[in-house]
DNA sequence: GCCAACGTTGGC
DNA sequence: GCCAACGTTGGC
């Protein structure tokens, strides 16, 4: 595999966790993700130090909130044990984890949001997963011309 | 292995 | 709150 360093965009809603938690939490578990192909990405693809555009999705300003990184190397994700959480896999063992996850700590908060809109306007962004009609991945890859550009139109 | 039903996502 | 898209589930 490719040491090269890659782009992701990492999607969470705010009310449950938003860039402001991860300023001020610095490194976080990104937890919780029960789908198969974002989990891929992180168990099989990420690298530490990979790019992260942190998204806010399903609130009043959706869009890109900043940027982080890749923190750690995977493992399991410990909330698929915990009977309490709304994550837990009673089909997960600690001997099989069906869930791994990776670390992320934060970089920068970018003054305003970069606004969907904003994403949309842009033709050399026409190709960003998000931007394709029904995509729901929450973890998506991004080129490293695709992060370059949306990091150009924070303010 | 097919596929209908169902649940979730997420922008609007 | 609506609804389109799409992943998952489970009966057959």
């Amino acid at each position: 595999m490719s040491k090269q360093k890659r782009y992701w965009l990492m999607k969470s809603e705010p009310v449950s966790y938003s860039i402001e938690h991860l300023k001020r939490d610095v490194v976080t578990p990104w937890s919780g993700i029960r789908n198969y192909q974002s989990r891929n990405f992180m168990r099989d693809e990420m690298r530490k130090g990979d790019g992260v555009l942190f998204y806010h999705s399903s609130c009043r300003e959706v869009g890109v909130a900043g940027t982080a990184e890749v923190a750690s190397t995977p493992y399991p994700d410990a909330t698929q044990f915990d009977r309490k959480s709304d994550y837990y896999d009673p089909k997960a063992t600690k001997e099989h984890p069906r869930w791994m996850l990776v670390d992320v700590r934060f970089v920068k908060q970018f003054k305003q949001v970069i606004p969907l809109t904003a994403l949309r306007r842009e033709n050399s962004l026409r190709n960003l997963m998000i931007l394709r009609p029904g995509n729901r991945l929450s973890i998506t890859p991004v080129t490293r011309e695709e992060f370059r550009t949306i990091l150009s139109l924070a303010s």
